[in-house]
DNA sequence: AGCACGCCGACT
DNA sequence: GTCGGCGTGCTC
């Protein structure tokens, strides 16, 4: 029995008072005692020896078992959750799997996996069936009549149904039922409606021969004989630059699994672009896709994880966290934008959503397609070295060009003192919104400023918490930190020196670009697009319906515009600080400012008129800039590769961050210290460090980093495992573990992505 | 992760 | 004299 705590392995229980012939079967979810509470868990193995050997009725309600050596009572499970499906042994195998790989308890692995059905009530929705025969004495009135004509004598209807189809209100329900003619009965998932399914051929897509050709190649892969165990299911990049028609080229790998009778998941980096995905969607499959995200209601995100367990929900799109629904006969994973970091989960289980797909598909022998405009440095090497297929989209589709890309030289060409954007990129934009199209403005930074300091004494604003400074949002009138929940008014005095109305700005965020285009384009109809100010998939899809439908025409946004947005009247995108993101050090800054840079560029132009993007920079010559205005990114990535291969870097070796933190820096340090004396080494095994991570405070802790490197077939596991879990692992698995003495912390990520 | 037990400061 | 701070230990 797995149950939802940071065990190192499973708990065992004897068989609840009564089950039935069945019921006690692996995968099932039970309410169980656990010290002096309750929790749930899931049959864990397929043994459930004692279960089947003994009578449930017949064992004592504690057993003492030898475990190890020591003497364990067995409790005896509380209930079995029948109202729940099985969790399929496929589901159960990668839970295992995702647990070994990221060094998790497995318990919380499952947590993750089935809070869904845990969180509403019993599923047992009831419905009404017309008694048969009905009562004699049934006093009969048209309403009465009218529902019970409505009414099945074998399939049962909820009320709502009822009064629909009958014109009729739910007193007339009510009152039949109290007179014994209809019967309560539970009502079936699939009469229910929930789901209906996509229609594989409902709107087939004009193909280009090119998109054709990719199509096909994808279609054949699921079409392979999938019975042929020795040859595992394949991989396939599917590249192709910005609009490019990616989505249309991998439907039809959709719309062939669906012909199957295969489920299919989809899995995009975040929920936000779900909107625009949902409509393509409908509009060529002729029904919605299975929406998954934490933000669905819980009874809504109950109904689809029993609906993937029970088959009837056929399609799902989702973030990485639908990789951990109880699909039963998975045909297909897609990864769209598989480059983006977005897929990796940074806190509690530090998965990868693009690595655990790749898993995912393996295990259930179901090919895997991750499509991207830019992707990884991780997956092209894979696509190079015959690992994953290739399928190449080099044109834009219906004719639409690549947008042409120039650079600003902002040590000559800058702006004004005080400004931020240059006199040609103003130019650009005022020639856009005249011509009557649309000019995105693009800063990945979120509020006003990002640094405030007082012009007297120097005094800077730092957060109380973490080694990073207070950005300030003047819409909110405050200081925030970006790093955990603080924040504070903004002083109108320096703290420091007491100085009033000394504070100045430095540097823009986006809420100071909008200020200077509101100034400079007084004409325009402007729209910011920041994640603090469109935090719901309600409100982002009403400013994607703007853009879309022109009532707006300048966007300034962060991050988030440069996602797959399809606007076909943009065609300017001004990068304000393409610099921005080249700094610190960090193992993929280059090919991260490369992807976002290329990724928000792609927004132009993807209409009928040729769209245009400008980089104001300080680093022309810097290898990303010409890479981006050569549109030579294979080019840039040829470079990058060269620079990581000697030293082991990922794609060419594998990396394990250990995080080693505290309250007291001293603490830290001199555990970090410890640690690092007893570490691993040798032929390929390296650690580097310890050094104060690039944000030494945290959240009130101070953090000392190590990182584990190992050339490309060592395995990391079992190297951290013998190295941390010598020191710190007893019952307890590895990973999140707390409470260790003067508060220390020590966190493992596997394949870190951030460097913070 | 929860959750309770345990041993030391400011309150009715 | 007690309420309650969070350090430590356990969960089949």
């Amino acid at each position: 029995m797995l149950v939802p705590r940071p065990f190192a392995g499973a708990l065992d229980y004897l068989p609840p008072a009564s089950a039935g012939p069945g019921e006690l079967a692996a995968g099932r979810i039970v309410r169980v005692p656990l010290g002096r509470g309750e929790s749930f868990g899931c049959i864990w193995d397929d043994a459930g020896e004692v279960a089947q050997t003994l009578p449930p009725d017949l064992t004592p309600d504690r057993q003492e078992e030898e475990n190890k050596g020591r003497k364990i009572t067995l409790r005896r499970m509380a209930e079995l959750r029948l109202d729940i499906p099985l969790l399929p042994p496929s589901l159960r195998r990668f839970i295992d799997w995702v647990a070994a790989y990221t060094l998790t308890p497995p318990g919380m692995v499952l947590a993750m996996a089935i809070r869904a059905p845990l969180q509403a009530s019993a599923r047992t929705q009831l419905g009404w069936l017309r008694a048969e025969p009905l009562p004699e004495d049934l006093r009969l009135t048209p309403q009465r009549r009218a529902v019970l004509e409505a009414a099945s004598v074998q399939h049962p209807m909820t009320t709502a149904m009822l009064t629909e189809r009958a014109g009729v209100g739910a007193g007339v329900v009510r009152g039949l039922a109290a007179s014994g003619a209809l019967k309560q009965a539970v009502l079936h998932p699939e009469e229910s409606g929930l789901f209906p399914a996509p229609q594989p051929d409902f709107a087939p897509p004009v193909l280009s021969a090119q998109q054709q050709d990719a199509a096909d190649v994808l279609t054949s892969a699921l079409k392979e004989p999938a019975a042929d165990t020795a040859k595992p299911a394949p991989v396939i990049l599917l590249e192709g630059v910005t609009g490019s028609g990616k989505t249309e080229v991998y439907f039809e790998a959709v719309a062939e699994a669906l012909r199957q009778g295969r489920q299919v998941l989809v899995l995009l980096p975040e929920i936000a672009l779900t909107t625009q995905w949902r409509e393509r969607f409908a509009r060529r499959f002729g029904a919605e896709a299975a929406v998954w995200h934490s933000e669905l209601g819980a009874r809504r995100r109950r109904d689809v994880w029993c609906g993937v367990a029970e088959g009837q929900v056929r399609v799902v799109v989702g973030p990485r966290s639908a990789l951990f629904l109880p699909f039963s006969n998975l045909g297909l994973v897609v990864v769209d934008e598989e480059h983006e970091s977005a897929y990796k989960q940074e806190e509690g289980v530090t998965y990868h959503g693009r690595d655990m797909a790749v898993v995912r598909g393996r295990q259930v022998g179901a090919p895997v397609i991750l499509a991207s405009a830019t992707p990884s440095m991780e997956t092209r090497a894979n696509a190079e070295h015959g690992r994953y297929g290739h399928v190449v989209l080099p044109a834009r589709h219906g004719g639409a060009r690549l947008p042409e890309t120039a650079l600003v030289d902002m040590r000559r060409d800058g702006p004004e003192r005080g400004e931020f954007l240059s006199p040609v990129l103003s130019a650009a934009v005022d020639r856009a919104l005249e011509a009557g199209e649309q000019a995105m403005l693009f800063l990945n930074r979120r509020g006003y400023a990002p640094l405030t300091l007082c012009r007297a004494c120097g005094h800077r604003f730092e957060c109380p918490n973490c080694s990073a400074w207070m950005v300030e949002h003047r819409k909110r009138g405050v200081l925030a930190c970006h790093h955990c929940d603080h924040v504070e008014p903004v002083p109108t005095q320096c703290p420091g020196c007491g100085a009033e109305h000394a504070l100045v700005p430095i540097g823009p965020g986006i809420e100071r670009i909008r200020e200077e285009a509101e100034k400079r384009f007084p004409q325009a109809r402007l729209l910011c697009m920041a994640s603090d100010t469109l935090d719901s998939p309600a409100a982002m899809a009403e400013a994607v319906h703007k853009v879309a439908s022109g009532e707006v025409n300048l966007v300034i946004g962060t991050q988030m515009v440069a996602k797959g947005w399809d606007f076909p009247d943009l065609t300017l995108v001004g990068v304000v600080d393409a610099d921005l993101g080249l700094g610190g050090g960090d193992l993929r800054a280059a090919e991260r400012t490369m992807q976002l840079l290329h990724q928000v560029g792609g927004r132009a132009g993807r209409g009928t008129r040729p769209g245009r993007v400008l980089l104001q920079s300080y680093a022309g010559e810097h290898p990303v800039m010409q890479a981006l205005l050569k549109n030579d990114f294979n080019g840039f990535m040829a470079q990058e590769a060269a620079l990581r291969q000697p030293g082991f870097w990922p794609p060419f070796g594998r990396l394990a961050a250990v995080i080693v933190s505290a309250p007291q820096e001293r603490v830290a340090e001199e555990q970090a210290r410890l640690l690092a004396a007893s570490a691993p080494r040798g032929p390929g095994v390296q650690v580097l460090g310890p050094a104060p991570a690039p944000l030494a405070l945290l959240r009130g802790r101070w953090r000392q980093r190590l990182l584990l490197r190992t050339r490309r077939g060592i395995a990391l596991q079992p190297l951290l495992r013998q190295w941390l879990g010598a020191r710190w692992s007893g019952t307890y698995g590895l990973g999140v573990q707390g409470g260790g003495e003067g508060g220390l912390k020590i966190e493992v990520d596997v394949d870190p992505v951030s460097f913070l």
